[in-house]
DNA sequence: CAAGTATTCTCTTGATTACTTGAATAGGGA
DNA sequence: TCCCTATTCAAGTAATCAAGAGAATACTTG
């Protein structure tokens, strides 16, 4: 049956579109950036510390295999996500990669934990904490990534700015602060400044785009 | 910082892994039919219509990013995926592709629905038809993998035997035929058999895997 | 132990891909 | 209109990958 023969391979052809899409350690940072909101073509390079060039071709292949979208927007290029599917797909992703290979739980453990003073707070405690309002929750992005959505209550206090803050801060209200992901070292970084600063604070476990009740509000 | 990028280049590059090992066509392809069950590379290769060196070979690619797992059985040495997320990666991908490129929900709908008289049988109708136990439900994928895992109340009947069996049925029962999944043809073929030899019957709108209350039943 | 077979390995060829460099394009602001 | 800047294009090189053919391996069965 030669027919059906060619219409699997059409169809395992397309699915491979996205497949190799997703097969440079590349492009899979730079959808993982664009899962926390709409970024030029420079920002991305500054953030993957590559060229200008290298960075475009890979979002043409990404925008090739219709993952990313395109946008002028003045003398920049918008990109952006095609579809919040995709947000789901890197996910399973990362699920599947970091069940299968033991070394990334032990990496992010080496990078995440050890200089943690305090355990990260998990999704259940942090739904109480907004609930009873009675904390800082703070989102360490840049200031654009807050802009594209953040979590109900939080605070945008991007990373740099984390030491000038908190000094007008009620001391008694715990502090917590979330960041990109679960592999995003911001949150880490913040708990770390504050603490030199002889402040207490945790970071959250998960990052927004984690978050169980769906997409963050705006 | 030089020591963030490190560990995100190697971070994303473990992620990479993955995405390569599913920048294939052909290997997509044996993942989907791993999916169903464990199978020898014999049977791969012939499910393909590839030489059995080059299954061999993908299978190795997959094996190495920790994908698929072997083990020997007798003469044959019998592949099976690593992990049941594995599975819902796969969907996810055929999710995305099928929601990004238009041209796949064509081609399912120009192979599947043109020859079918009767509408596919919905999840639900199928749960009700289930419960009620008034219904011939038959997998007409290959006897193996209806041993590796099907619907509750299946009957095993492989495609070339459907022709034999339902002239013992009853002709008021309803008779609804499964198969591997949304883009395999045996579910479809068995209707049109059927229907050729005078016999009403429905196929299922998904296949086992898809099934909504997780894996089924052995 | 020997024969037979399923599977894997090795090597080669051709094709595809990644990255860099330098030039070109295309808008926006003066 | 002209310049300025963000982005893209193009060319070249190095590297990686896909697929096939034939040899080698590993295991079972007699």
């Amino acid at each position: 049956m030669p027919k059906a023969r060619a219409w699997k391979d059409a169809l395992y052809h397309e699915f491979a579109r996205v497949g190799k899409a997703l097969a440079s350690p590349r492009r899979l940072e730079l959808l993982d950036l664009l899962s926390q909101g709409p970024k030029s073509v420079e920002s991305l390079a500054h953030e993957l510390e590559a060229t200008v060039a290298n960075v475009s071709q890979h979002l043409r292949i990404l925008a090739q295999a219709q993952l990313v979208q395109s946008q002028r927007s003045g003398t920049f290029v918008i990109y952006r996500l095609a579809h919040p599917h995709i947000v789901a797909l890197l996910h399973q992703i990362q699920a599947v990669s970091e069940g299968l290979h033991a070394e990334i739980r032990e990496w992010r453990q080496a990078c995440l934990s050890d200089r943690d003073a305090l355990p990260p707070v998990t999704t259940q405690e942090l739904q109480q904490l907004i609930a009873s309002g009675d904390v800082y929750l703070i989102d360490v992005r840049p200031a654009a990534e807050y802009a594209a959505g953040h979590l109900p209550g939080a605070l945008s206090v991007p990373l740099p700015e984390v030491a000038c803050h908190f000094q007008h801060w009620d001391d008694s209200r715990p502090i917590v602060a979330y960041c990109r992901g679960r592999y995003c070292l911001y949150a880490q970084d913040a708990v770390e400044i504050l603490r030199q600063h002889g402040v207490k604070s945790r970071r959250t476990e998960v990052g927004v785009w984690e978050w169980p009740g769906g997409a963050p509000v705006e």
